[in-house]
DNA sequence: GTCGGCAAAATTGTTGACAATCCTGTTGGC
DNA sequence: GCCAACAGGATTGTCAACAATTTTGCCGAC
């Protein structure tokens, strides 16, 4: 699943039209539930309607658009509900990966993750969300490249592309990072310390924060 | 060649080249990492290609085929290093979801589990094992229904579908019943006592335990 | 004035043909 | 005899046109 979606190489027309959308859709320049007509689409990313269309098909099953037989396709809205359901298959399944990372993981990319946390407390000190939004992710994504589990992996490359929106939002909330930050801390010290329990139970302790900041 | 046009149904051929090549895949009909040429399914279902081209980018998000571009889709083999690491998963989503199910189901989804229960103790009693793993899928099912954990549900069944032939395997082998069964009457014992966090202690020990099944 | 049905427009689903790509077996040169 | 280039066949990717379905605007009946 997830074939790589490398938007520099030129790749298939499909599967141009797939980074496209995926693109467009993820950076929000759709009106959420608005809908999606496969010849706008065609005309406008310069492809076929085979193509978008086998594009739609797959971003479908990503979770990111809503397709209804003889009726079109539209971009889904995350609802707060399905925000919370998703965070806590990530909590649990992140929690897997950083257990295992906590076992797995090399000196050298527990190196990694000493500077990484240095680099989100500096963010969070010089003010800047949205540097520590991108590291943030950056810490999450190692995590689970470190734990060997492609896996969950996977999975949950595909819940966060639901989500984008809302962690994006969550991000520039006042006082948030301080908060994740200290949260965050806890997650590396833990694995750096090679406690795969107590690295489970901080990336929990820290996405079940997360929950709680959703539900306002 | 009787290309029937079934007047009554009116179903999507997609679909239907959808559902028919998954049970293939699901049965076993399918030699492992055969070659899947669109046309011949085509012929042999008949549907047109594009619809079987639709039904394999379908089944190819869903793990159960792998798709090469420009050299054609194979149904996927699971490795057991792949089937662990996907009982991994599985391990903490069923976690997650018997936690939630031990709060939030109702009196009397708590008696179809009871129920449950007796009929795979009966079915083990009785040496019949593949009705005992019929049992068994239908706990797991049932579980994730009263857990309302749409999100993980859907994660679930995805994963499950990759499994199908291991876990049947899994059930035929001598001796498997019975540590199967204590494992999972802990786990309708600990939901029916409303212990979420036994409840996940349950569940993890039996994928656990599973999880060493593969490993031979 | 409102409701039910009807026809036209818009949109998706499907089809068959065409082009691009890849594997295979063969041939020619060294 | 062995390796590289080359045709041949097979298979996937793409395209434009056609059919089926749904939605929408409209008209007439009550």
């Amino acid at each position: 699943m997830a074939k790589e979606a490398r938007p520099g190489t030129g790749e298939q027309a499909k599967q141009l039209a797939l980074a496209k959308l995926r693109q467009a859709i993820l950076r929000g320049e759709m009106a959420p539930a608005q809908r999606l007509v496969e010849n706008e689409l065609a005309e406008q990313f310069g492809v076929t309607r085979a193509s978008v269309r086998a594009a739609l098909i797959d971003l479908a099953s990503e979770g990111l658009v809503e397709r209804i037989p003889n009726r079109g396709s539209r971009v889904r809205v995350v609802t707060v509900e399905e925000a919370v359901a998703i965070t806590e298959c990530r909590m649990v399944l992140e929690g897997l990966c950083a257990a295992k990372a906590a076992v797995e993981a090399s000196e050298e990319q527990l190196a990694q993750l000493t500077e990484l946390g240095e680099a989100m407390s500096k963010a969070v000190a010089d003010g800047e969300p949205v540097t520590y939004s991108e590291l943030n992710n950056e810490l999450h994504s190692r995590i689970q490249e470190f734990s060997g589990q492609q896996v969950a992996e996977g999975l949950l490359e595909r819940l966060n592309a639901q989500l984008v929106k809302h962690r994006f939002q969550l991000a520039l909330r006042p006082g948030r990072p301080q908060r994740s930050l200290s949260e965050h801390l806890a997650v590396i010290e833990a694995i750096i310390a090679r406690d795969p329990q107590a690295a489970e139970a901080a990336v929990r302790a820290h996405l079940g924060s997360v929950i709680e900041a959703y539900r306002d």
